[in-house]
RNA sequence: GGAGAGGUGGCCGAGUAUGGCUUAAGGCGUACGCCUGCUAAGCGUAUGAGAUUCACGUCUCCGAGGGUUCAAAUCCCUCCCUCUCCGCCA
């Protein structure tokens, strides 16, 4: 969500901010909404004025005995045009709030302005990339049976994962190796619920655009989380916190579910894309002069991960045509995957400044007094679990059936056939 | 799923029977000042949020939404959440 003063005097910063993005803007419409709201807010609070005076005016002659039918005639009527202007004004509201949700956040003044994610740009690569004296496999052929699709089409359907053995085993421990790793950095773990309510999804931003993307419980009007950061993020909704408690750093690890709805085709082999897959997620809450350095902060962060995973990576600015809805900033990384020759996106790091915050009502008291003010939300996937398991198995395999992983995780090479 | 008790400012907590000087008491916390050799304590002052207005100000908000009334934190209806007990179940 936008500030209103914003939208009300900076309208075609909102413009060009939604056309840069590839997103509608009913600005038109939103100033005629806000102009006709604002001229019905000050006839009814005129009223509502009167009102209250005439009210006083009642209770007190009534206790001193006298009649008050004169009052009361002209309260009825007052009352009778109050409620013809609220029923117009509440109208508006709605109206007003359904569109507000449509503005998309506005970049930061260095993202890249481009159509899409060819006009992304890479800002750092390092690690190299393994060699082979044969020619690597893809990870499925690695892993055999212990990537089990005919297991997980049976019991769930297509692109679901069902891991065995040391695989399932793998995952395992790469999860609670982040989780390790960002408690050890100092965040707070979080075990959050899977499910959430249509208010989080709204705040945290996947209402009303990415609905149609979630699976939802329609007896229940849940969601399930597409990914960690909606529970993460509404830990918090309206909720008002001092500023000495900032930044609130919060780690947790959650299932996302995604529908993946119309993207079947390229990319959906074996690990890449899936409907239900393992994610490590860093949220936090930041003052606002301080969120670019904290969304630097969490880059290197997730660098030295992938740094002790051995894996080769590189680091992408998203160009206005790639930005996601809510995000103001953000940077992707992708590891290469040696045995399907291609880069793999494994993580997403965004700065949604305020965006978020006053969707979900995310304020903090500054220390010196004065008005609550928004907090800037970041998050990150530190990191998703899929993409690394092929990452890694792919960048160590050896000729003979073996393959080694990164000493962080173990020290005895795993015999795979 | 059944029965009961609750939801009031950043937090705690009066007020709801009997609708009207509640324009929400009081406390904690916080900020500033005073005092004390330092600290603690004490004293004083200030301090909810949102909308709107150039401003003074005005209006709204007592879980959410409706309703009754000249007038609702207070009465009525629907829903949500928390707690206790029961039922069911990992």
């Amino acid at each position: 969500m936008l500030d209103r003063g914003l939208l009300r005097n900076e309208p075609d910063r909102v413009r060009e901010a939604s056309l840069n993005k590839g997103e509608p803007c009913p600005i038109d419409r939103w100033l005629s909404l806000d102009r006709k709201r604002r001229d019905l807010l000050g006839r009814t609070e005129t009223l509502r004025r009167r009102r209250n005076e005439l009210s006083l005016e009642v209770s007190s002659l009534k206790k001193n005995g006298e009649s008050a039918d004169i009052q009361i005639a002209e309260s009825k009527k007052v009352g009778d045009s109050i409620g013809l202007i609220d029923k117009e004004l509440s109208a508006i509201d709605r109206t007003m709030a359904e569109v507000e949700l449509q503005f998309t956040n506005i970049p930061d003044q260095d993202v890249p302005i481009g159509k899409n994610e060819s006009d992304n740009e890479i800002v750092k690569a390092a690690g190299a990339k393994p060699s082979f004296d044969f020619k690597p496999k893809p990870h499925w052929e690695i892993l055999g049976n212990l990537f089990d699709q005919k297991a997980s089409g049976d019991i769930a359907g297509a692109n679901f994962i069902l891991l065995r053995g040391w695989a399932a085993w793998l995952q395992r421990k790469l999860i609670n190796w982040m989780m390790d790793f960002h408690s050890e950095a100092g965040m707070e773990e979080i075990w959050t619920p899977f499910l959430a309510n249509r208010e989080s999804m709204t705040a945290s931003g996947q209402i009303p655009k990415l609905e149609y993307d979630m699976y939802h419980i329609e007896k229940d009007d849940l969601f399930l989380i597409p990914t960690g950061e909606v529970p993460l993020t509404n830990i918090y909704r309206n909720t008002t916190v001092n500023e000495g408690v900032l930044p609130v750093k919060l780690v947790g690890y959650t299932p996302c579910f995604r529908r993946e709805a119309g993207s079947y085709g390229k990319d959906t082999r074996g690990l890449n894309r899936v409907h239900q897959f393992e994610k490590v997620e860093m949220v936090r809450f930041e003052h606002p002069d301080r969120s670019e350095e904290a969304l630097e902060e969490m880059v290197s962060h997730v660098e030295k991960m992938l740094g002790l995973l051995e894996l080769p990576y590189r680091i992408s600015i998203l160009s206005t045509g790639d930005l996601s809805f809510a995000a103001a900033k953000c940077y992707d990384f992708e590891v290469w995957s040696a045995g399907q020759e291609k880069w793999l996106e494994v993580s997403s790091i965004s700065n949604f400044r305020d965006f978020q915050s006053r969707r979900g009502n995310i304020r903090y008291k500054p220390a010196g007094g004065g008005k609550p003010l928004f907090v800037h939300t970041l998050n990150g996937s530190g990191l998703a679990l899929p993409r690394i398991i092929a990452a890694l198995i792919e960048n160590g395999q050896t000729e003979d059936g073996k393959f080694t992983l990164p000493s962080v995780i173990s020290t005895k090479p795993v015999i795979y056939s």
